[in-house]
RNA sequence: GCCCCUAUCGUCUAGAGGCCCAGGACACAGCCCUUUCAAGGCUGAGAUCGCGGGUUCGAAUCCCGCUGGGGGCACCA
């Protein structure tokens, strides 16, 4: 396929949370739009005056500049082909509806929303199509003209054409019955346009070349295009990307969890890892790679790898695909938002601290935290690494645990106490050493001093290993800590 | 009800007539590493390519039918 600097949109309305499945087609748009050295526009389509929401904009917004995702021309950023909200360009719409009423493609319709619905109704109970049945189409409706009642112009199907035929770069040609289209509505009586009319006058106006939009716009692709015909405008190339499903197959919805890119960002995933994921989703390169770049993606993306079937959003795959980045991502970026997100956590919950979050402390657990998180979510960072932060105290379980623990002795963890204090050059490498060779002396077996230790200094059974964590903990606090647990062991058995 | 799209391991997918009794990844199991966890490495299980007909010397790949799934049929986008 030979694109040149194609120009392409994304065109999301205003009326709620972004939702991951419109993410993933900006993503798709703007990849296709960089990897073709074309420009990418954000529109807003705030056209329904009743579902537009307060803050949904910023939402889009701050969904995009998450993703890493710019446009060239749009709102903030402005363009040559604007306005780019939809409520600043009605009277283009108007004028639109207009001409096509002169030159006889479209009509005044008067009915009011109650005959529409008991039309509606009828046709359901004849098991009829549900379909405007045009009783305005060719009525006289200057009475109702004359009194100035409400109306809606109505887009007249024509009746000497048999089938449309949609050439969809995804799934090729696809053919429409022309009789099937129904006579749909242009422009509201409140003198805001649908989407067919609006996307249609500002693709062309925004000289939009490809649209790239979810599937469910293709069954109405034949509107659009007979409205293209109508004016007398080249229609743009279209591509109807696979739709994303939650796990039980069906419309990927609240109950399935998250839906809003947002939600990802405040659980703990990386927008790297969300953009890498979601690419993944209805696209793929071949059959091995699975962590791309955002620079190798835009050299890669093709409209010819985007795939026809719908694809289930899988939270273990993102999880796996989020971990990869953590491991991964730059320590600068990394540790300046765990500081942040831990810092909030322990104040919100009023965790008392023996050591300050800051991001020299960060920096120190930074490497074993990496390695064992998935999300940088606090509850789950937390356990892993706050026995850097918090003073530790055993359990119960915990004593009796370490009561059961066959070889081991008062005298060697007396030594061992003594054989850390002793040590000047406090890395991982000496300290290891130094415990081992206690073991062999008092014929203890690794695990129940290196385990006693562990709860002593950590406070916890499961830990990073425990040299490393001597080593990040410090002579002090590690001392501090293993004398402070001698009570537990010397209690009478 | 009508129209449209779609169909390869549980999931994401590779596959455009012989390279495939189907490859990779997630998840799962086992082993290795090991002081626990994690990471990593190795191995394994898992798809008669939805089903049935064709076409062909040969089909996951082409055609038809069926079935399943999805989407659409608003003064919502």
């Amino acid at each position: 396929m030979t694109i040149n600097k194609p120009r392409s949109r994304f065109a999301p309305s205003p009326t709620g949370e972004p939702h991951v499945g419109n993410m993933r087609t900006a993503i798709f748009t703007w990849l296709f739009c960089r990897h073709y050295g074309g420009e990418f526009i954000l529109r807003i389509e705030d056209t329904d005056q009743a579902r537009k929401q307060d803050g949904a904009l910023e939402s889009i917004i701050n969904g995009l500049r998450w993703l890493g995702l710019d446009w060239d021309e749009g709102p903030e950023t402005g363009g040559s082909h604007g306005p780019y909200f939809q409520s600043e360009r009605l009277e283009l719409y108007q004028n639109a509806s207009n001409i096509l009423i002169e030159n006889n493609w479209a009509y005044k319709c008067y009915c009011t929303p109650e005959e529409l619905t008991e039309m509606r109704q009828n046709q359901q109970k004849q098991k009829l199509p549900p379909q405007y049945d045009r009783r305005c189409r060719n009525a006289d409706t200057s009475d109702k003209a004359a009194k100035n009642l409400p109306y809606v112009i109505r887009f007249k199907i024509p009746e000497n054409i048999d089938t449309i035929v949609v050439d969809d770069l995804i799934r090729g040609r696809v053919e429409f019955q022309n009789t099937l289209l129904d006579d749909f509505v242009l422009l509201k009586s409140d003198g805001f346009p649908t989407y067919h009319l609006a996307n249609v006058v500002d693709d062309h106006e925004m000289e939009i070349s490809h649209v790239l939009r979810a599937e469910e716009w293709l069954s109405s692709t034949p509107k659009h295009l007979l409205l293209y015909k109508a004016f007398g405008y080249t229609p743009p190339a279209f591509a109807h990307l696979p739709m994303i499903l939650g796990n039980d197959k069906s419309k990927l919805s609240k109950r399935h969890g998250a839906t809003s890119i947002l939600e990802y960002q405040t659980n703990g995933y990386l927008p790297d890892a969300m953009l890498n994921f979601l690419v993944l989703l209805g696209w793929s390169l071949d059959d091995k790679t699975e962590i791309f770049s955002l620079e190798n993606l835009i050299n890669v993306f093709t409209i010819e790898r985007i795939g026809k079937s719908p694809s289930i959003f899988n939270t273990e795959k993102l999880n796996w695909m989020n971990s990869q980045y953590i491991k991964t991502s730059s320590d600068n970026y990394i540790t300046s938002a765990i500081t942040t997100i831990l810092s909030d956590y322990c104040e919100t919950n009023m965790i008392e601290l023996e050591t300050p979050i800051t991001q020299d402390a960060i920096t120190t657990v930074l490497d074993i935290l990496k390695e064992r998180i998935k999300t940088i979510n606090p509850e789950e960072m937390w356990p892993v690494c706050n026995f850097f932060f918090e003073t530790p105290e055993p359990n119960e379980q915990q004593r009796l645990l370490v009561k059961s623990k066959a070889s081991l002795s008062s005298e060697i963890y007396e030594e061992a106490i003594n054989t850390i204090n002793s040590i000047d050059d406090f890395t991982e490498e000496k300290i290891e050493i130094s415990l081992r060779k206690l073991l062999e002396k008092y014929e203890c077996k690794p695990r129940d001093l290196f385990g006693t230790i562990r709860i002593a200094i950590t406070g916890k059974e499961v830990s990073p290993p425990l040299f490393i964590t001597f080593e990040i903990l410090g002579k002090t606090r590690s001392i501090e800590r293993m004398q402070r647990f001698t009570k537990y062991l010397s209690v009478a058995t």
